[in-house]
RNA sequence: GCCGGGGUGGCGAAAUCGGCAGACGCAGCGGGCUUAAACCCCGCGGCCGCUCGCGCGGCGUGUGGGUUCGAAUCCCACCCCCGGCACCA
């Protein structure tokens, strides 16, 4: 560095604008020319390291919130490239989904046709971010060859025993006419159209995600933000209890069932159960109704199976429910216990039944309370006297009523019943998790088929794996009739079984598109494998990511599911690790500049496109990076960015005009502008290790700042001047990448400033000499001191106590103490 | 209801191992340059009071208490906003 020679031109010669379009232009295309993008599998001196930002849904545009989710996500792989690592940053397109056929079911374009196109205008409008990205490796998921390997996935899981097809009730969504995971419902709602969600007994495929809910539950040691992991976990919701079984009381004969098990986390209370309330979609229900009950059962259970989600969850209503007429038995007591349907016992929880303990259950004291069912205390609360409750008592006590538990301290005693029904055969202590298996079947036709085969001989079949990609028809009709599109395409349906040759039928439902993005991370690895999703050498070279990026409405879904593809991988001996992204940051949600979610509804759409042509992309990279912290997100302004724009100019300026430079200049101002560069660098370093890329971009305002007044304080040394330019292209070159290239080549150099190492800060001008110091009185400040950043104590004090101020305010008391923290403050305590 | 996160100038924010509150920027105000303009330059800027002024004093980080020489930062109680979960037995 400082090798500039000293000849700048004359001052007063026509300065030259910053015209960020040109500039952004010309080195995108030197860039892609030069292949500065392209990342090997390996450098021999470098180590790998793999950076990743979310993949954007080709819904159309790039719009601000992909920039504010990339731009960041950029600058932080750039630095660690510089930093010296050989870095992976890929980009891709998750492309199957069910806007790209609404669009054509609205009379657009066929869902490839509409897809292709997005992804040719997102492609071009990606690349004017002048990011990173190594396009060679760009993956879309609707591509044959990518979704051939989906189906792959599914078919490895199938045979992992994870993949399954069962009938069961299914949220269903009444305006995409398909079916939904559990973590695709919000509050009754579908996630995407917000139609009411109501439940449909279908056959549907299923993965096994709860067999890693354990696994999955352990994620403390992930680097990730703690919200994130705790929503996981709650989502997750572990719960230890134990099982018991109820003996009915009028067994059907051998082959039918002969008790009701359900779950409790309080085995304790089991003397206290006055009834069992089955969920309405039980499969025992239908048994156990007596003929004189059937008529209002069967209304109760048509009216749960009609009503939607948002009704049934409604926490404020009164409890509803009907006796069946049948009766079980408590294990421990052999009392007889009625046998009711309500639906607050969820079909998809536990197992579908609920002891009801209405003494020490606020839902069961509830209903006990509404149909005049008895209400025991078994677990008697401190000082009971003996008179009913008033509400359920939910704390720990003395069991009482409960044979030869009596005395025993309840949470004592929620072991010892849970053992007591194991040792009888009866139960025992068991685990239960909130998670439910993930629901990927979906009756639409813009998604990877599901590669199974029926045949009427030899059942359900999985298509061989030479046979995929089971590809997607062109030619079909888009009407949302509740069954996919694809069932009345007859050339896809027909299929030979891939046992007997025979004719067979092909599943028609597509795949859950969280399956696509479960796992495209580890095929931007090895992009063009014919033979692999991803080969073990590129596996080994690139996972796990080191750092992703992305919104935190994923927290549920996506990362959730990502986990679980890479923990079965693992199981497959695929890739290595247990986890699939070490590091992970979420970056908060970009709004209107009115303070709410960007939509065209409201009319508050800031176009990514408007502002890069109105003030270069660098500029709108920095000004997203301003905002705030990056976590936090926030309103966009688009008066803000004025701002950037101004200080950019203003880079330019200092750096690309005239200066008078001589060649040993004054040396207080050369230190002086040394200092500026090194502290700078300190904070920008400090800022880039910690995401703090708001803070980053002020450290750089100032500086250029400093740079902007001791030019014109008169003539510079060429050494220090040289030196703190080339500081400032490198320092500016994560979140400007065209600007500081440019500046770099105008400080004479040939090669990109990209491929630079990072500069490291000369610890010794970090530090300052001088600092202006705090005087206070007990605890109010008094006065300032310009000292010597190491002074000793009794020196500040004297320096102190020569301000007539300071002593003002000392008003002749005595000084009992005085604290000094050097650097930071001198405290004078007087009494 | 439960669990997270957060309340700092007109606005976005900075400063959290307790040590100068408001860095940096927007908007605003005053001045300059210009025939004119600002995506130009220089300057001012928390609030109140005293002062011609230099200055000086008081108040001030959602509210009320507390700990401390010293609190935006730690503790207790409360209010408000955002996010997640919510009849999960």
């Amino acid at each position: 560095m400082g090798g500039r020679p000293v000849t700048a031109p004359a001052r007063g010669a026509r300065a030259e604008r910053y015209d960020p379009t040109s500039i952004e232009r010309r080195w995108r295309d030197w860039w892609d020319e030069r292949g500065v993008n392209t990342t090997p599998d390996h450098d021999p001196e470098r180590p790998n390291r793999y950076h990743l930002t979310m993949f954007p849904y080709t819904s159309g545009d790039l719009h601000i919130g992909h920039w504010f989710a990339m731009a960041p996500s950029d600058a932080l792989a750039r630095f660690h490239r510089m930093r010296g690592s050989n870095v992976l940053f890929p980009i891709g397109f998750d492309a199957f989904g069910l806007p790209a056929e609404n669009a054509a079911i609205q009379g657009g374009a066929h869902p490839a046709d509409w897809t292709r196109a997005n992804i040719e205008r997102m492609r071009e409008q990606l690349r004017g971010m002048g990011a990173m990205f190594d396009l060679s490796r760009e993956v879309a998921t609707n591509a044959p060859d990518y979704y051939r390997w989906t189906q792959w996935w599914f078919l490895l899981l199938y045979r992992q025993g994870l993949a399954y097809r069962k009938e069961a009730p299914a949220n269903w969504c009444t305006s995409c006419n398909t079916t939904l995971a559990n973590e695709q419902v919000l509050e009754g709602r579908c996630e995407r159209c917000h139609a009411l969600v109501e439940q449909r007994r279908l056959a549907q495929w299923f993965l096994r995600i709860t067999r890693y809910a354990d696994e999955l539950l352990q994620n403390e040691e992930l680097d990730w933000p703690e919200h994130v992991k705790l929503m996981q976990r709650n989502w997750i919701g572990r719960s230890e209890g134990a099982e018991a079984a109820f003996p009915l009381e009028a067994p059907e004969g051998a082959s039918g069932a002969s008790e009701i098990r359900v779950f409790t986390t309080r085995p304790d209370t089991l003397c206290g159960v006055t009834f069992m309330v089955l969920a309405p979609e039980h499969e025992l229900v239908e048994r156990l109704t007596s003929e004189g009950q059937r008529a209002a059962v069967e209304e109760y259970v048509r009216q749960a199976a009609q009503s939607t989600d948002i009704e049934r969850q409604a926490t404020d209503r009164p409890k509803s429910g009907v006796f069946t007429g049948s009766y079980c038995l408590n294990p421990l007591t052999a009392e007889r216990v009625p046998i009711w349907i309500a639906d607050y016992a969820l079909a998809s929880y536990g197992t579908g039944a609920v002891m009801g303990v209405p003494a020490h259950d606020q839902r069961d004291f509830e209903f006990a309370q509404q149909f005049g069912l008895p209400i025991p205390v078994v677990v008697a609360p401190p000082a009971w006297d003996g008179s009913p409750l008033a509400a359920a008592y939910l704390e720990p006590g003395t069991m009482v009523g409960s044979g030869q538990f009596d005395g025993m301290p309840s949470e004592e005693a929620k072991e010892a019943i849970a053992r007591h029904l194991e040792e009888r055969g009866q139960g025992g202590p068991t685990v239960t998790f909130r998670l439910r298996d993930w629901l990927i079947s979906r009756q639409r036709y813009w998604g990877a088929p599901i590669p199974i085969v029926y045949c009427d001989g030899c059942g359900e079949q999985p298509v061989p794996d030479d046979e995929l990609p089971v590809e997607l028809p062109y030619d079909v009709e888009f009407l949302p009739t509740g069954e996919s599109p694809l069932a009345r395409s007859e050339e896809f349906v027909a299929a030979a079984c891939p046992a007997c040759g025979g004719a067979a039928r092909r599943e028609t439902d597509t795949m859950d598109t969280f399956m696509c993005s479960s796992w495209y991370f580890m095929r931007y690895c090895d992009p063009h494998n014919s033979e692999h999703a991803v080969s073990a050498e590129a596996a080994a070279a690139w996972l796990p990511v080191d750092q992703y990026t992305g919104g935190s409405e994923h927290a549920t879904m996506h990362l959730l599911y990502a986990r679980f593809f890479y923990k079965a991988a693992r199981d497959a001996g695929l890739v290595p690790g247990d986890e699939p992204f070490t590091r992970y940051f979420s970056q908060g949600q970009i709004l209107g500049p009115d303070g709410r979610r960007m939509s065209k509804s409201r009319g508050n759409v800031v176009a990514p496109d408007t502002q890069v042509e109105r003030w270069g992309s660098d500029a709108f990279r920095c000004y997203l990076m301003f905002l705030g912290p990056w976590e936090q997100g926030g309103p966009y302004d688009p008066d803000g960015i004025v701002g950037i724009a101004r200080w950019l100019n203003r880079v330019w300026s200092v750096a690309t005009e005239p200066v008078d430079l001589v060649e040993a200049g004054e040396p207080g101002a050369a230190r002086a502008v040394r200092q500026a560069a090194h502290q700078t660098l300190a904070r920008v370093t400090g800022d880039l290790e910690r995401l703090r890329f708001n803070t980053m971009i002020a450290a750089l305002m100032e500086y250029t700042n400093t740079l902007w007044r001791s030019r014109e304080s008169g003539a510079q040394d060429s050494g220090a001047w040289g030196e703190a330019q080339e500081l400032l292209a490198l320092m500016l070159a994560p979140a400007c990448p065209h600007l500081a290239e440019e500046l770099w080549h105008r400080a004479g150099h040939d090669d990109s400033v990209h491929r630079q190492p990072w500069p490291e800060a000369d610890e010794e001008l970090v530090r300052r000499e001088t600092v202006e110091l705090p005087v206070q009185v007990n605890g109010r400040i008094r006065g300032r001191l310009t000292i010597p950043a190491d002074a000793d104590e009794e020196a500040v004090c004297q320096a102190a106590l020569a301000s007539e101020r300071v002593r003002s305010h000392l008003d002749g008391r005595e000084i009992v103490r005085t604290i000094y923290i050097p650097g930071r403050m001198l405290n004078l305590v007087a009494r």
